[in-house]
Parts: C-alpha cells; structure tokens; sequence
DNA sequence: CGCATTTGACCTGCGC
DNA sequence: GCGCAGGTCAAATGCG
C-alpha cells in the first residue's frame, strides 16, 4: 500500500480491508444513524484486533513463536535494549511556548537541557504514575517548525496507563503537505477503563461533537510511514490468521453484495 | 504545606 | 588525558 493509501499488491485480505480505509467506490444514500451503526461496527471490530495485538507485543514469548527464526536469534544474541520510539506531534499555536507532549500517561519533569543542533531546550519525563516505571520521555521542539514536537520514548511500561486520552492520528505527509484538507482521519481513544476505540474514515468537520470527555487532553500525533507501514503488516498478519474475523468479513461482504443487486428485498 | 517545575551543578560517554 | 555534549541530580522556587 503506497502513501495515497492505494494497493498495488493482488488481491489479499489487506487489500479487502481498503474500503475500511478509503472512500467508498460510490456514495450510497446512507443516513446519519446507518453511518454511526456502521462506524459504531467497525470501532467495536477494530478495537478487539488493537486489544489482540497489544496483547501479543506484551508477551515476548507469542512474538518468538510468530517468528521463530528471527526472535530467537536476536534474544540469544543482543542483551535487552529499552524500546526506543520517535513520535512527532504538531503543538497548538496557543502552546508556542510550551514544551509538552501530553499522552495518556503522567509524567514528572525532572530536567532541562538546550542541545547543539536545536535552539529549543530538550525537557526529560519520567514516568511518574509508577514510581518503578522504567520509562523516559525527551521532548523537543523541531528546529525548522516550532510547533512540531518531536518525543523520544525510552523503555515499556509496566503498567496500564491511567488518564483518559485521545489521539487524532494522521499520516504525516498528509498533515504536512496537506494540512487543512479534509480528508479522512482516524482517531484512537483509550477511556478509562482501558479499552481502545479506533474511528476509521471521520474527517474533523464529521466527527461527532465532544462528549463528557470534552476536557480530556487532545494531542495530534502524527505517524510515520514507517510506523504506518509496520501497524498495516502487524493488523493483516492478526486479521489473516483470525478465521472468525475472515468468516465475519466474507459475512460482510457477501451482504453488501446482496444489498447492490438490482431488486433485491430486505 | 505538599507537590511539580526550574535550573545550575555534576556525571558519563565519546571523539580527538 | 582533555574537552564537549547529552543526561541526571537535587536544591531552590512557584503554585494551588
């Protein structure tokens, strides 16, 4: 799949799930509670396989079985380096001078740091919801944006994470080079319960209105390719191995099938 | 008063 | 060994 969101690749299930992703090949006449019951369907479908691989990374052993050769070499091999992960995240303008990233987890400042190549101070986090929590968080302002933020993540955490957040998440070249359009978005939000929603294919002007959430925190994060790239693979690698989903999926498509042919009665 | 943030000092790793 | 840059510590400060 290319950064227009196309497949050139034959037919695969990756390539079945683009209409989850894209435009509909025709606009159908669909009213506003068939639309919230479809996105409604596919949140609750989306979020199982979010929970299923969030599942599958915090158990080393199930990605080793997954790809033996590799896991195994690499374990035996190197000794364990804490995760390191890159987020970029575009600040309001109102937040000119702020130098926080805010996520779904609390964090405690415990440093600040002006480096060579950035004329923006570097702050350091630390975890502060568990006081054993090994993870740190560096956040700086890009030198050529100021209202790019750039967060580097150090280590996992060995905790659920407490505060109410939500993520409007883009690609990257889409919200650099096309900021302002409308076109489609996703938005992962985790309550606090845990539980993750994912909302495929809203623009802003068509999402629903804030709910009693209204003052949680809102971050824009935007997503690299490559982390774009690698979600696609570990999402089709879960979907094709899970039969009830590819059951579910033939289900839907042969309804949707149904429903275009001319004369057909509900 | 307690907690979070600020900020200068100190530590550590790396290149020369 | 020395200097530099990044990272961390901890006392001072601010705020609710």
């Amino acid at each position: 799949m290319d950064s227009n969101g196309e497949c050139s690749s034959p037919p695969t299930l990756s390539a079945a799930l683009l209409p989850l992703f894209g435009p509909p090949p025709e606009p159908l006449p669909e009213s506003l509670e068939d639309k919230l019951r479809r996105v409604s369907e596919e949140n609750r479908r989306l979020a199982a396989a979010l929970d299923a691989i969030l599942a599958d990374r915090s158990t080393p052993r199930a990605l080793a079985t997954s790809s033996p050769s590799r896991g195994n070499a690499v374990a035996a091999a190197e000794p364990p380096r804490p995760k390191v992960r890159t987020v970029c995240a575009r600040a309001e303008p109102s937040d000119a001078d702020a130098n926080h990233l805010r996520d779904c987890y609390q964090w405690r400042k415990y440093g600040q740091k002006v480096t060579r190549d950035n004329p923006y101070p570097r702050s350091y986090f630390r975890c502060a919801y568990a006081p054993s929590c090994p993870v740190k968080k560096k956040v700086q302002r890009s030198a050529d944006d100021n209202l790019m933020l750039v967060a580097t993540y150090e280590g996992e955490h060995n905790h659920e994470q407490r505060a109410q957040s939500e993520y409007v998440v883009t690609d990257a070249s889409t919200s650099l080079h096309q900021a302002g359009s409308s076109l489609p978005r996703s938005i992962i939000s985790i309550d606090s319960s845990g539980r993750k929603k994912i909302t495929i294919g809203l623009a802003a002007d068509q999402r629903p209105p804030a709910d009693s959430n209204a003052g949680a925190a809102v971050g824009e994060i935007i997503v690299t390719p490559e982390f774009r790239k690698a979600l696609v693979d570990e999402l089709v690698n879960l979907l094709t191995n899970d039969s009830e989903f590819v059951e579910k999926l033939a289900s839907a498509v042969a309804d949707r099938v149904m429903e275009r042919i001319p004369g057909h009665i509900f």
